[in-house]
DNA sequence: ACGAATATGTTATACTATAACCATTGGTGT
DNA sequence: ACACCAATGGTTATAGTATAACATATTCGT
């Protein structure tokens, strides 16, 4: 089981953050590009949930870290980078941003998301991207990237409001 | 050829609006839901082109027509009533509305978004719903809405970059 | 050390969306 | 017709999201 997987199960989220971290380092490292403190701090604090985070509320735990207060232009550069980076992704009916697990291999970005809990699962479906690349191509439509957000109840939601009723 | 298939193509495009509304009037009939002046033509001026629309440049377009000047929560409003109808859809990514060409039976969110020249236009593929449903139950989650949006090129702008170049 | 490029700080502002409250309209039951 | 209630739209203010423009600081190669 990788971290991809991991959100709606229980799990040491520790180890999502670290690897995601580690990876972070190790690929910025190898594209040349500098993964600053700031950067990486703002990375660390995305991935400290499995719920798509808004810039501001990324703005506000900045400020309670004490270390530094931000103003907004400078938190969305630190966004961009990561996103140009793949190492978060936006997810545009939210507002919001999320680690990415694999960062390491370029991919669409498609997510599950909880309307009840808000946590956020990437999914990775060969069969998802593939009928999309091909529908795309049917209509001549040449894709340089995709964006999927599945809204629902997760797992233990599901099984929560099922028994509320 | 449908209206669905045509956002890409030369076409007449009043029939798309005449279309537009006129399953619109039907539908909300059958529904007992009302299709005010205002609703109906905030519908018709999100159908003026096959580009998703900001909510603002609505407003501005509804100045334009000098008939009203509408403040933002009147046209979220009206907004809102044709997202529940399911007679428009939100791009997500563009913060913008676009008319929806088969409002008659529910489906989810799937488009071509052209980085080039703007345009949007509605896929309806079986083995697209079909795929993404079966990798969410695969996860254990329960669907309620999805929202696909495909960015790249459209045949026109892909052809005209490759003739650039 | 120097200059160029990159990164961050700062101020102001644009863009997107909603809360709260009031007035009006349209259908319902009597 | 009338009173009533629900739905619609008008108005003001404000919340939430994102970027422009410019100043300062840091890093890297030379």
């Amino acid at each position: 089981m990788d971290n991809a997987s991991l959100a709606f199960r229980r799990h040491n989220h520790k180890h999502c953050v670290n690897d995601a971290l580690h990876s972070a380092v190790t690929l910025c490292e190898e594209r040349g590009v500098r993964l600053t403190p700031l950067r990486k701090q703002v990375l660390e604090l995305i991935w400290q949930s499995h719920k798509p985070l808004g810039a501001y509320a990324l703005i506000d735990l900045l400020a309670a870290e004490a270390t530094r207060q931000v103003a907004p232009p400078t938190v969305y550069r630190a966004l961009d980078f990561l996103l140009e980076q793949k190492l978060i992704h936006r997810i545009g009916a939210l507002n919001a941003f999320i680690g990415c697990p694999h960062p390491d291999h370029s991919h669409a970005s498609h997510f599950l998301l909880c309307d009840e809990c808000g946590r956020a699962e990437e999914i990775h479906s060969k069969a998802v991207s593939d009928s999309i690349q091909k529908a795309a191509g049917a209509a001549g439509f040449a894709v340089t990237s995709q964006s999927l957000e599945v809204f629902g109840l997760c797992p233990d939601c599901h099984k929560r409001s099922s028994a509320d009723a």
